[in-house]
DNA sequence: ACATCCTTTCCTGATT
DNA sequence: GAATCAGGAAAGGATG
């Protein structure tokens, strides 16, 4: 009843807004001006219908402010420029509404002084006012801005999609002068918050009115305005499918090889240096350190009927067809799309890859070691002489077949229709979680069966021949390429023989990720790397760090990690374990307890607090500022920060929220509303430990995160939600995230 | 070599 | 006081 009541005021509101409006158009004759001037007062004060949208009030205040000037003006028949009625002046706003809010109060009621108080009050309080989502049931309805003011034509001819992006609290963030100052104004500086204005809300201060119009102000202060202004030409940029052209592809390619049913074979598309490398890349990034660029000649032979966009699309997926929001639009909308993409940017880098010895001896203590046998070189012809990346949709479907026989299925007892048409390239860069978003009952199946093939493939010596030189083979294993690898068998530190969905299901509640310190001391995903992975750590500064860590694995990947750090995968080993020393002695110097000979990048035990303490000697009144070493660094090399497109922040966001996995939407992130792409951080650090996880980051915070989102307003790819904390939009150029 | 992109890191100050 | 937000500044790595 109170929203029917609500909405109803609303209406009134609005309707009365219109009717202002368009008096004030065709410039209303002084008889008429009492009345306007009473549905102002009714829309600002006596109408009591739920505080204005900032753009209503900005519009209705301009609209009294006008009927005000005209009010008083008139009678006493002073020139009327012309320009004072028929749209606010950007360039002299501010002074002529202060101007003319002044001399009204000279004639106007008592209660209509007040009103014009209050509505200069009301220009810097548009950050006060939106405090609610957009979209939620006390959501002020859209106004079409078309409809009622003149001024904002120009996006009449933009798409109705934009037209209502442009009417939302985050746009209204600005001030009344400023939405009136910029009558063309691009999203892009709409959508750019500047900085909060200290006397925006006057529920909190009452500042004089001077103050106020000199904080808020664009023509007399800076402070307010957009940080970064981009040319108005970007309103004619307004698209529905709006890409950057280095993040995305623009166009869906229907008879592209596509996710769904490729049809294979298909003419492999000409490929620049890029785009050739990309499958290497793709596969062998996270593996080797090619530089990105490197050359992998019977791989891309092998590859031929795995095309990739080589110009432009370098968002890091297989462009088999549609770029990754349609991808993600297909996947919402059948099953037969390959979710490949959803996590395909997330190249790990290569020091979770761990060598073949230590994945077995993983196995061996998952007690699987037995089905690690020739498997590979066994099951129907075709996909067994092939690497698994040129395996064909129907290589895997034979693939999967093999496995389900050899994990005791009955021969068509098992449903592998959702891989349908994916290809072995798409499968090796599918992660645990992935096949579990696939097939959650026997994801893990399929992640662990392609991870012993890939594993026995480092050894062949076809598949050798595929690896650089100077790339040991040893790092060709699909658990380092593991989109969230986290959940990679060499990884998984969970109890032995759970299914990784229950696994999942226990440790990916909200409760569970308690035991995520936010010092990265005791980051316990369930099937997090050890934090040897990432560092070179000496193996007893973390030991039992991880409840789901046996010691026996510990040991191992302790010992990958160290023999990790002596000797650099890369060509100019030397060059590379001298600078990782460096790096490390930094690190042992600055971070971590240097009691021990070996270098130790102590990440886990790093602190910004306990950097600072670590200095208290010689603390300086603002601390030096020096760049924390990077213990990844060496790892990163040959992972594609930019080749490896989708591997975006806000891609990796977007992916969570559009994942079924309940364990990580709505668990750790949630739609608040998802047709107008507001999303909400539920678990802020743990997303920015997965986020850290995915970039080999364990130093990742949310802090960090959100600095990096903040980064997306001025590419329109995020937009604020001013007022509520852990919320974030997606702007025009993020795609993907619709329904 | 250089510019650019996309972060990452650190920071100050403000807000909740 | 902690968490979060906003954004400047500098830097790094990859790419074109």
């Amino acid at each position: 009843m109170e929203q029917m009541k609500r909405r109803k005021s609303l209406g009134d509101a609005l309707s009365g807004m219109g009717t202002l409006l368009q008096a004030l158009e065709r410039r209303p004759s002084a008889s008429e001006l009492p009345a306007l001037s009473r549905i102002s007062t009714d829309l600002f004060v006596n109408g009591q219908a739920k505080p204005l949208s900032p753009m209503q009030q900005c519009l209705a205040n301009v609209a009294l402010v006008a009927a005000s000037q005209q009010h008083q003006h008139q009678p006493q028949h002073q020139p009327q420029p012309q320009h004072q009625h028929q749209q606010p002046q950007p360039q002299h706003q501010p002074q002529h509404q202060h101007q003319h809010q002044q001399q009204p109060q000279q004639h106007q009621q008592p209660q209509q002084q007040q009103q014009l108080k209050q509505l200069k009050q009301l220009d810097c309080a548009v950050e006060a006012a939106p405090r609610r989502v957009p979209g939620s049931p006390d959501s002020m309805p859209d106004l079409n801005l078309n409809n009622i003011h003149t001024s904002q034509q120009q996006y009449a001819s933009n798409s109705p999609v934009l037209i209502q992006q442009q009417q939302n609290w985050t746009q209204q963030s600005y001030s009344c002068n400023e939405f009136n100052n910029q009558q063309v104004l691009s999203e892009a500086e709409r959508i750019v918050p500047r900085k909060r204005c200290p006397l925006a809300n006057p529920l909190r201060t009452a500042p004089d009115e001077s103050a106020i119009t000199a904080a808020c102000s664009p023509a007399q202060s800076t402070e307010c305005k957009p940080a970064s202004a981009q040319p108005s030409t970007n309103v004619n940029c307004f698209a529905p499918n709006i890409s950057s052209p280095r993040t995305d592809t623009t166009s869906f390619h229907s008879d592209s090889v596509g996710f769904s049913n490729p049809p294979f074979p298909r003419q492999p598309q000409q490929t620049n240096m890029a785009a050739s490398s990309s499958c290497a890349q793709q596969l062998s990034a996270p593996r080797h350190s090619s530089g990105g660029s490197t050359m992998l000649p019977n791989l891309q032979q092998n590859l031929g009927q795995i095309s990739y966009t080589g110009n432009g699309n370098q968002s890091g997926y297989y462009n088999n067809g549609p770029n990754m929001s349609n991808t993600w639009e297909q996947q919402q909308q059948g099953p037969s799309v390959v979710p490949f993409a959803t996590h395909s940017g997330y190249l790990q880098p290569q020091q979770q890859q761990q060598p073949t010895r230590q994945k077995t001896a993983t196995f061996s203590m998952l007690g699987r070691s037995d089905q690690k046998t020739s498997l590979y070189q066994r099951g129907p012809a075709g996909w067994t002489s092939k690497h698994p990346c040129a395996w064909s949709p129907m290589d895997c479907q034979l693939w999967f077949q093999s496995v389900a026989e050899d994990n005791g299925f009955i021969p068509g007892s098992l449903d592998f229709g959702m891989f349908e048409g994916v290809n072995g390239a798409m499968l090796t860069r599918m992660g645990c979680i992935d096949f579990i978003m696939k097939d959650k009952a026997h994801g893990e199946m399929w992640f662990h069966a392609l991870g012993r093939i890939l594993d026995q493939c480092t050894s062949a010596t076809d598949i050798g021949q595929l690896i650089p030189k100077n790339e040991p083979t040893e790092n060709l294993n699909m658990y380092g390429n593991s989109s969230l690898q986290f959940l990679s068998p060499a990884n998984l530190t969970g109890p032995v023989g759970t299914d990784m969905s229950e696994y999942l299901q226990d440790h990916f509640s909200n409760d569970e990720f308690d035991d995520i310190d936010i010092n990265g001391e005791a980051v316990n995903f369930p099937c997090q790397p050890p934090l040897q992975d990432y560092t070179c750590l000496n193996g007893a500064a973390v030991q039992g760090q991880s409840p789901y860590y046996t010691p026996a694995s510990f040991v191992a990947q302790a010992q990958v990690s160290s023999s990790f750090c002596s000797t650099s995968q890369n060509s100019d080993g030397m060059d590379y374990k001298s600078d990782m020393e460096s790096e490390s002695t930094r690190s042992c110097s600055t971070y971590s307890t240097p009691s021990s000979s070996r270098l130790v990048y102590s990440f886990g035990s790093y602190s910004p607090t306990e950097r600072s303490s670590s200095s208290a000697d010689s603390t300086p009144p603002r601390q030096v500022r020096t760049r924390a070493p990077k213990p990844e660094k060496q790892q990163n090399k040959g992972r594609s920060k930019h080749g490896t497109r989708g591997n975006h922040l806000w891609e990796f966001i977007r992916d969570l929220l559009v994942s079924k996995d309940t364990k990580l939407n709505p668990k750790i992130v949630k739609w608040e509303n998802q047709e107008q792409g507001v999303f909400r951080f539920v678990e802020s650090e743990a997303v920015a430990k997965m986020w850290g996880e995915k970039k080999c980051n364990p130093r990742m915070t949310y802090e960090k995160l959100s600095r990096a989102m903040r980064y997306y307003y001025k590419s329109n790819i995020l937009m604020p939600v001013i007022g509520r904390r852990l919320v974030y939009r997606f702007g025009a150029k993020a795609t993907g995230w619709r329904v």
